[in-house]
RNA sequence: AGGGCUGUAGCCAAGCGGUAAGGCAUCUGGUUUUGAUCCAGUGUACCGCAGGUUCGAAUCCUGCCAGCCCUGCCA
C-alpha cells in the first residue's frame, strides 16, 4: 500500500497477509465480504467483523460486499435483512455494488454440485440422519463409507435431478461430497452438500426444495463474487479444509488468485451474551423489551442506548484482531463512547432526583442566563438557561453535615455554586415524615456570576440544577450491566444470572431547551452521563443514559 | 499417539533472531464553574513451563502443561 494514503491503523495478521498478497502479486486489489445469515439481528460482535471487513477495503482501496448468507430458509426472515442492511450502514459502510444474496447463485450451486458428481466426487446418499451420524465414526475412530458411496456417476446424476424435482421427501436423502470417511477433520467425513426442504424461501419462494449447505455455498459464493480475502471466525478453521477441497475440485476456481479462508478470534465482551441463540432467548422470554432494548448488545440496542457509529468503529480498532481466545473488558467500550461523545456531545443539565432549592434572597422573577454549549469548544456557541428562586437540584447533591473537609457538594452553612450560576450557601433543610430531604432553603451571592467572589473566598464545589417554574419533567432511564457475572454464556442456565437491576427508572426534570431533543442525539447532563431521547417513545419525555461520567472519586 | 488452533502486565494487543510498542484500567501530581475533560508522570511483564540451537531467543527446535474448537441433513 502506499504510504500518504493509508490511514495508520494497528497492525494485525490479516493486514500481514494481505500485503505479502499485494506485495507478491498475488492480488491486484482487495475484496472482502460481510455475510451474515439473515436469522437475528446483528450485534456487537458482528460489528467487529463489519469494521474489519468494510474497514479493509477501504484502506487498501478496495471492495466489501454485503452478502446475506441464506441457504437455510427455515431460519431466514426479511425482518432480519432489512434491519441487517440498516445496521451495516447506520456504521457508515456502504457495500460494493448490489447487496448479494448466495441465493443469487443457486443455479450456479446446482451445476457446481453436478460437476462435482460427474467428477465422482459427489453422491446422492440415503443414509438417514442416524445412520449417517453411526458411519460417521468419532473423534477417535475412523467412520466407514455409506453403502451409496459407489452409486454410478449416471445414476447419481439421476438421483440428483429428482432431488431438484421434489421427488424425494425430506431427509430421505441428501448429496454427499466423496472425500475421506477416515479423515481426522470431521467435516471431510464425506460432508453434506445438499438437503431436501420444502420450504419457502423468502427471496426465491418455491423454486427451490433442495438447498445447499454453508460449506458448499460459502466458498463458491466467495469465488463467483472474487472475493480475495474471506475472513471469518475461529470456529471455521477445520472448515477451511472443506473450503479449499471444494474449489480445488471446480474447473472454474481451482486457479491461485481464487478466495483463501483467514479466522480471527470473535468477540467475547463481559457481563453479556453474544450468541444469537442466546439473545434470541432472552426476547423470547421477554427478559429484556426486544432486540433493541438498550442492554442489548446488538447494534440496533446501542444505537437506541446513544452509542455512536464513531465510538463503535473506534472501538473496534482498539481491541484488535487476533486469533487468542480473549474476554474483552466493558472499560473499553465505554472509554471509546466517552471519548467521542465527550467532544461531540452538547452540555446541558438534568436533575434526575430532584428536591427543592429555595433562594430565600432572591426576590425577582427567574432570570436568563448564558451558558456555553461545550466548555472545552467556544464554536459550539451559547445556551438559555434559566435561573430563579426555586430550583431543583440533586438529592445526592446536598447533605446537612459535610462528611469531612473533601466534600465537594452542599451542606448547611457551606458554600457550593451552581453550575453556570451563583454561588450559595446552605441555611435549612426541611424533611419528610421519612425523614428525607424535601427542601433546602439557601442565600445566594448575586456577585458571583461568571466570576469567583470578589473577596477572594475559594468556593470549590459545583452542582447543578434545574430552575423550577420552567423545568421540563423527563424519566431518565439507567441501564447496568445486563448479567451479574462476567461470563454468563458459561452459566448452566444464563438467565439465571440476569441482573435484576439492569435497569433503573428516575423521574426527575431537563432545562427547558430539550423540548425539542432528537431521539439518539447525545447530550452530556453535566455531572451525571452521557443521555439521548428514547427512540421508541418519541412523544415522551425518556432519556436513556448511555454511559456515566467516569467517576475516580465514589470508589473512596 | 484423534485432529485443528491459542498462550506477551488486571484486560485488549504489537513484536517474526539483536536484547519487550500502544490502548484500556490503576496510581500520583497539575489545570478546571462538570469530583468530567485536558496535561504530566506512574508498571521489575521470569514473553505458559522445561530443555536445546545460537555470540545473542518472546521470536528457531524438542518435550510438557493449560484453554478453545471439531462427531448438524445449522451457519
Amino acid at each position: 500500500m502506499s504510504n500518504n494514503e493509508t490511514v495508520d491503523r494497528p497492525v494485525n495478521f490479516i493486514r500481514n497477509i494481505i500485503n505479502d498478497d499485494l506485495a507478491n502479486h498475488k492480488h491486484e486489489q482487495v475484496h472482502t465480504r460481510f455475510p451474515p445469515e439473515p436469522n437475528g439481528y446483528l450485534h456487537i460482535g458482528h460489528a467487529k467483523s463489519i469494521c474489519l471487513n468494510f474497514g479493509l477495503a477501504e484502506d487498501y482501496k478496495g471492495l466489501c460486499n454485503l452478502r446475506f448468507d441464506d441457504t437455510n430458509p427455515a431460519k431466514e426472515d426479511m425482518e432480519y435483512v432489512d434491519s441487517i442492511k440498516q445496521d451495516v450502514q447506520w456504521l457508515g459502510f456502504q457495500w460494493a455494488g448490489d447487496i448479494c444474496y448466495s441465493s443469487n447463485y443457486f443455479d450456479q450451486f446446482y451445476a457446481y454440485a453436478t460437476e462435482l458428481i460427474e467428477k465422482g466426487l459427489a453422491y446422492v446418499c440415503f443414509l438417514n440422519s442416524e445412520e449417517s451420524r453411526e458411519y460417521r465414526g468419532s473423534l477417535k475412530e475412523p467412520g466407514k463409507d455409506s453403502p451409496c458411496r459407489d452409486t454410478s456417476v449416471e445414476e447419481n446424476l439421476a438421483l440428483f435431478s429428482k432431488m431438484k424435482n421434489g421427488e424425494f421427501k425430506e431427509g430421505e436423502c441428501v448429496l454427499r461430497a466423496k472425500i475421506d470417511m477416515a479423515s481426522s477433520f470431521m467435516c471431510m467425513r464425506d460432508p453434506t452438500l445438499y438437503r431436501v426442504r420444502f420450504e419457502t424461501h423468502h427471496q426465491t419462494g418455491d423454486k427451490w426444495c433442495i438447498y445447499p449447505m454453508y460449506d458448499f455455498a460459502h466458498c463458491i459464493s466467495d469465488a463467483i463474487e472474487h472475493i480475495t480475502h474471506s475472513l471469518c471466525t475461529l470456529e471455521f478453521q477445520d472448515n477451511r479444509r472443506l473450503y479449499d477441497w471444494v474449489l480445488d475440485h471446480l474447473d472454474d476456481f481451482s486457479k491461485p488468485d481464487r478466495p483463501h479462508q483467514y479466522e480471527f478470534s470473535r468477540l467475547n465482551l463481559e457481563y453479556t451474551v453474544m450468541s444469537k441463540r442466546k439473545l434470541h432467548q432472552l426476547v423470547d422470554d421477554k427478559l429484556v423489551e426486544g432486540w433493541n432494548d438498550p442492554r442489548m448488545p446488538t447494534i440496533s440496542g446501542m444505537r437506541r442506548r446513544g452509542y455512536t457509529p464513531a465510538s463503535i468503529r473506534d472501538f473496534a480498532e482498539r481491541i484488535g484482531i487476533s486469533k487468542v481466545d480473549s474476554m474483552t473488558e466493558m472499560g473499553i467500550l465505554e472509554a471509546a463512547v466517552r471519548d467521542d461523545l465527550n467532544k461531540v456531545a452538547p452540555r446541558s443539565m438534568a436533575v434526575l432526583d430532584p428536591i427543592k432549592l429555595v433562594i430565600e434572597n432572591y426576590e425577582s422573577e427567574p432570570e436568563v442566563l448564558m451558558a456555553p454549549i461545550h466548555p472545552q469548544n467556544e464554536e459550539m456557541g451559547k445556551r438559555e438557561i434559566l435561573f430563579g428562586r426555586e430550583v431543583y437540584i440533586d438529592r445526592a447533591d446536598f447533605t446537612e453535615v459535610a462528611p469531612n473537609g473533601k466534600f465537594m457538594r452542599l451542606a448547611l452553612d457551606k458554600e457550593v455554586r451552581l453550575r453556570n450560576a451563583y454561588v450559595i450557601k446552605g441555611v435549612r433543610a426541611e424533611y419528610d415524615a421519612d425523614g428525607n430531604v424535601t427542601t433546602v432553603y439557601c442565600t445566594y451571592d448575586p456577585d458571583t456570576h461568571g466570576k469567583n467572589p470578589a473577596d477572594g473566598r475559594k468556593v470549590k464545589g459545583v452542582i447543578h440544577f434545574v430552575e423550577a417554574s420552567k423545568a421540563i419533567p423527563a424519566e431518565f432511564r439507567l441501564y447496568d450491566r445486563l448479567f451479574t457475572v462476567e461470563n454468563p454464556a458459561k452459566e448452566d442456565d444464563f438467565e439465571s444470572v440476569i441482573n435484576p437491576e439492569s435497569l433503573t427508572i428516575k423521574n426527575g426534570f431537563v432545562e427547558p431547551g430539550l423540548l425539542n431533543s432528537e431521539p439518539e442525539k447525545a447530550y452530556q447532563f453535566e455531572r451525571e452521563g452521557y443521555f439521548c431521547r428514547d427512540n421508541q417513545s418519541v412523544d415522551k419525555q425518556i432519556y436513556n443514559r448511555t454511559v456515566a461520567l467516569r467517576d475516580t472519586w465514589s470508589a473512596k
